[in-house]
DNA sequence: TTAAATGCAAAGGGTTTGCACCGGA
DNA sequence: TCCGGTGCAAACCCTTTGCATTTAA
């Protein structure tokens, strides 16, 4: 499990390449998210991001930040988890896919490879034929830390 | 499946003598909603569980139905998970903790038991000595059926 | 030129809170 | 009686939407 950092996906050129070809325009707003994402490794929720924006532009309108999370999802450059709280994080989709596993005591995260959830994504297959998405993949719990300094709580 | 325990988690009686012990008072408000909780079996959220309890009586007020599942879950007769879009879900702590399988597809779901969790549980602790929290597990993937009917997507 | 994208401001949905009144013990 | 709980209504937070304006191509 390494600690959250994801390689870049695609090269802002690339993106602005996908943007093109299906006649959507490339805008300063939409590099900034961009850059905003490719800024913080991943985990971040939309209004964070929506705040990260504005330290560069101030002037950034959350309704933009939001219409380009959807697009650049829907284009396949970002996805989305769900945090321990349940609230919408992003991130620049991965070379691989990965999931998230949060300790609730202390607050660390770390992504999940492929190598750790090999076990889960295989029992889930033979016991059930279900196929388990990845980067949907949020697991909760106490990290070994957490579990060293205190006994209970 | 499980050693120990009803499936209810506690019978209503349980449940008013864990109030009463606290000096909180057992009103019919939250008998409604433990009600409420009983009669769905998981996976309800907030806002669900005030419209079941307003099918029984109208009047019951959104503030109250969350002030209850907060107080029921402190008192550990109530649990909450994420659902697969991250919205919170309560129901009664069972017999055995769980977590829940969503399929993206078809929205179907199903409780995941000790021995489905078994692998995930197991390969976490091993590889990074960390403790799966069973009841926040939230598995979102594609199940036999909808792998059988569609191709993608 | 022209349709896509933006900015604004308002709506929206679910959840929480402040406060006066109600009611269980 | 007395403090905990309720109901109401408003506040909240984050996110979405409608519409006029701007702007990439």
């Amino acid at each position: 499990m390494t600690p959250s950092a994801s390689p870049i996906p695609a090269s802002i050129g690339e993106v602005r390449e996908h943007f093109r070809r299906r006649g959507m325009r490339w805008t300063s707003q939409r590099r900034l998210v961009l850059d905003a994402l490719e800024g913080s490794d991943g985990h971040v929720t939309g209004s964070e991001l929506v705040e990260r924006c504005r330290a560069v532009d101030p002037d950034t309108t959350p309704s933009t930040v939001y219409r380009t999370l959807r697009v650049l999802e829907e284009l396949g450059v970002v996805r989305h988890a769900h945090g321990p709280d349940g609230r919408e994080e992003y991130h620049l989709r991965p070379a691989a896919e990965h999931g998230h596993l949060y300790c609730d005591t202390c607050g660390a995260s770390w992504e999940i490879g492929p190598e750790d959830a090999a076990a889960t994504v295989s029992a889930f297959r033979e016991r059930h034929g279900f196929t388990v998405d990845l980067s949907h993949l949020t697991v909760v719990g106490r990290c070994a830390a957490c579990a060293r300094t205190s006994g209970n709580g």
